[in-house]
DNA sequence: GAATTGTAAACTGTCCTACAATCCACAAAA
DNA sequence: TTTTGTGGATTGTAGGACAGTTTACAATTC
């Protein structure tokens, strides 16, 4: 008998902490700029405080949260320049990725770029910012990872959740009823498996976004 | 008075016990596939675990070491696919730090980028291979670092320890006679300025040394 | 009053001990 | 040969302890 595809959760409590902390200050639970204190958190979610030492290391990690010796770590405050640090390192990755993702487009793959595509069209005309933002972040996740580049993809999750934070914490008004429609060429780019194509677009749908025209 | 410009180390225990462990697993004093024992690691150093645990979680942040759960960490053995990564990540970063670094050359840092390429001529013709490499990664670190972008920089860093690890774990011949001269035509379009010209200068260096050729 | 110096509180940095959870190799059994 | 214990090694996690450092603020000095 082989085990059936279910299988067991076992997450260590430094995941799990790494998640939840993560999560309320992605909620805004806790705001830019606070702080966050090992003995406190630890007495709030029941753990030892080496275990929340290391999830705050890992969030460190993540350019979620900042430290300073014998102070503690408190949640980042964006700068422009660290705004421009994140478009242009998006760029970097998204462009080599969608390039990649191009050459290797299977069935499956384009499915799953269209079914992640057409989700995110349904949500521009009903959704709410949030759930749009979500759906965004997915489509350009499924590129990252049809490019099958497992440092590249774990490069790009370094950053991803910096700018999710920026994009919650920060009242840019985003056009919402042009963001699908600016993904569709480099989708079918991708699925059309034409590379260099790909790699133009996904340089065109970031920067066109973003604030890059005013580099420092 | 103002304090003189000689300041006191203060480095905290788990950062010099990261940069102990990856100087161990670098100089091939730990092996690639060898076992990282916490606790032994923690008597070898007279350090406590947690200590050790923190360094360990950082360098496995490096990619030079890797987890499995209630097993440990051992070092990273790399594969093809690895090797392919590591080569493509730096295309993408080092092409857009070269050519941010060519937009933003001052006179300081055309010195500092000269200096590097010197030192590496020089050692190329009597030098070591250990010493070239060094002087090799000085030069392109030198580059992302005048291309200002704190994240890049990072990014970076997290995987040009890995690629050391590759060169000096791996017998590659590589032309040492070359290694300096494949450099200048890079080193010039920075210096003057030319951003385009870096950016393909910078892929260019980079390819023809790697096995770009073999992508999976 | 401004600058310096002392002081207490809060928190991090580090160590220690302890024990449950888990993996792994190997022996025992079917 | 395959399955099923079993024990040893190591990680995962907790909790307590205390020294080191920062910080705000009070006390002192000029």
């Amino acid at each position: 008998m082989t085990a059936s595809p279910r299988t067991i959760n076992k997450i260590s409590l430094e995941d799990q902490a790494v998640d939840l902390i993560r999560e309320q200050i992605l909620e805004g639970v806790i705001q830019p700029g606070e702080r966050l204190v090992e003995s406190r958190l630890a007495k709030d979610y029941a753990l030892s405080r080496g275990t929340v030492r290391i999830a705050l290391q890992r969030l460190g990690n993540e350019g979620l949260i900042e430290q300073r010796p014998y102070v503690g770590w408190r949640v980042v405050e964006f700068t422009e320049q660290d705004i421009w640090e994140l478009y242009t390192l998006r760029v970097a990755l998204e462009s080599m990725a969608s390039r990649l993702a191009a050459q290797r487009i299977t069935p499956a793959g384009k499915q799953r770029l269209l079914d992640a595509f057409e989700t995110l069209e349904a949500l521009c005309r009903t959704g709410s910012i949030e759930r749009i933002t979500q759906a965004d972040l997915g489509l350009h996740l499924a590129i990252v990872e049809l490019a099958e580049h497992a440092r590249l993809k774990k490069q790009y999750d370094l950053i991803k959740n910096q700018f999710l934070l920026y994009i919650k914490t920060s009242n840019r008004d985003f056009r919402v009823d042009t963001i699908a429609e600016s993904h569709r060429e480099l989708i079918e780019a991708i699925c059309a498996g034409d590379a260099a194509r790909a790699e133009q677009e996904a340089i065109r749908n970031i920067t066109e976004l973003g604030p890059l025209n005013s580099a420092p």
